[in-house]
DNA sequence: ATGAAAGCGCTAACAT
DNA sequence: ATGTTAGCGCTTTCAT
């Protein structure tokens, strides 16, 4: 069992104080002769050594940990998001330190408090909930948050998110374009997140302009999908389903073909989030992507740009969404 | 800008020195009156007092921490093991450090380095290399390694995976009960990893011993998988496809799916893994879901087991496999 | 029942 | 060009 070796190791070694050490690992060779230089060089390798980062970030007051909380990590979305963000921040020198909030808004809470604990430097958020009053400690604790994929009310901190307004409109435009005259919306209660309401109401706009009729189906866990999709069946109207999300797309789906509903002869389906499936599925999803791996990289990036300056504004960064047009509407 | 308070602060606020303080946060009231333990609960509640965890693991040698590998972070298995790991550290009071090594393995031997830079208590790893001697440095650190997903050569340290034969040999049996007479395994490169390799010789074994023809194509960069599937639509024999992992199954099933092949008759299809497509793709896709939930559960207890009694043996945790026998052979 | 003091491994004035 | 010293915020031994 080998004992760690510390930076006084280094220094009795390489006969040097642990300030010339300090000073050769963080770059700050003044004027350091190059004869100490390669000596403790060659010293470092010799002994495999490492600086321990807790003892720096307590010094030093950097960390060079960035927290990440996503609302469920076995959701596709998180991947991608957690892909997009760590290529940016790997780059760059930072750690994270991921936690999944597990779709709890007290557990969130509980996280985040515990990423300030590890001392964080800024913490990247997919919040759980939309009032702004539950991320104010953060603030007080002076530390940059950014929020992603969600906003909250009032918007306190810069966003980075997905256009959904303009894709959700675009893809309505597609629906009726196809004379469809009832749109049934499918989602998670609006309520809840802010990204739900906007999807919502960027339909009811489009839909109102037109001679078109609109439903909405609030999903909890005491909804019966199945028996909302056979009332969407019996509509004497042309209808099409629109899923607010990935999760809804797919547990529609997966009744449409379970029930060998022909598609979209009986009933035109599409909506947000355009994953492997869609293209192989029926006749082809008509989908939205979220360009989500993208959403991480400009979130990783806006991250780093608080961590030099903290006096930036709050403003929001939008991703554009790409329709993906096939067959199922 | 609230400045941050430190176990000091609560000491001379609550009149006690920092070691009562310290005594109470680490839950050591020996004898502590109980007035003082009342009032140094209001203190911190008070003055929103939290201890600084870098500062504690500094002194105490005890991070909390446990750092996680996966091989590449957008993969769905990854993100069902990470939620599995997820739930039992969390509920442990540990935190995970997730990193992704995307599927490169430089990056994974350097973010070995950097998890043990930042004093994490333990390791769970997909490793992306087979040699036992890349990973030796982390036994010499003294810091327990936990393997997941993939073995490594000869096997230094434990391991928690799928019951990759059994299942393997299930499906291959069923694949020749439907009187098969040709299979194709389509692979990424077998010398690589470890799990492959079990997977095709666990086909291997069972074909052999009947009168069925086995093919195998190593997947790399340069492979036309179109070109592939077009020569095993070409075989005169009644011809299976078996994928060895969900990625190839999805790669392989967009190209079916695309070019029309009729599943089964035209060519029989399956493989690992189970996403939420395969029941809804083409026919139904049979195919065997590995319980990678459980697998990240495991190695969450496991990993916790290591840290109580480091004393352990090597032990190797074998979790079973589905077989999702649906229509595509 | 509680404190004083030393020190974890590092950094950064302030020396020289 | 390099060293001395004082802490960062905490835990723990040894006193009392």
């Amino acid at each position: 069992m080998k004992k760690n070796v510390t930076i006084s190791d280094v220094a009795k070694q390489a006969e040097v104080s642990k300030t010339t050490i300090s000073r050769y690992l963080n770059g700050h060779f003044g004027n350091m002769s190059s004869e100490t230089k390669d000596r403790i060089e060659q010293v470092i390798s010799e002994l495999n050594y490492r600086p321990n980062r807790q003892a720096q970030a307590l010094k030093s007051k950097r960390s060079f940990l960035i927290g990440v909380i996503v609302s469920d990590i076995s959701n596709m979305y998180s991947s991608l998001l957690l892909k997009g963000i760590g290529e940016v921040l790997g780059e760059a020198g930072y750690q994270m330190i991921i936690m999944d909030a597990a779709n709890s808004i007290e557990k969130e809470q509980d996280l985040l408090h515990k990423l300030i604990d590890q001392s964080v430097e800024g913490i990247i958020l997919q919040p759980s909930l939309r009032e702004a009053s539950h991320y104010q400690f953060i603030k007080d604790e002076n530390i940059p948050l950014l929020l992603v994929d969600r906003g909250i009310e009032p918007l306190i901190f810069p966003l980075v998110t997905t256009d959904n307004e303009t894709a959700t409109k675009k893809m309505i435009k597609q629906i009726l374009d196809k004379q469809y005259e009832r749109v049934v919306v499918v989602s998670e209660p609006l309520a809840d997140i802010v990204t739900r309401e906007i999807r919502y109401h960027s339909i009811k706009e489009v839909v109102e302009t037109k001679n078109c009729l609109l439903n909405l189906v609030e999903v909890t866990k005491e909804t019966n999908l199945n028996h909302e999709i056979e009332k969407c069946l019996k509509y004497h109207e042309k209808t099409a389903i629109f899923a607010s999300n990935g999760k809804m797309l797919m547990e529609i789906l997966t009744i449409l073909i379970t029930e060998k509903i022909e598609l979209p002869d009986e009933i035109g389906i599409t909506g947000f989030d355009d994953w492997n499936l869609s293209a192989l599925v029926g006749p082809g999803i008509t989908s939205i992507e979220q360009q989500t791996q993208a959403i991480g990289n400009v979130s990783g990036t806006q991250m780093l740009s608080y961590l030099e300056d903290e006096t930036k504004e709050n403003e929001t960064k939008i991703v554009s969404a790409i329709i993906r047009t096939r067959n199922s509407i």
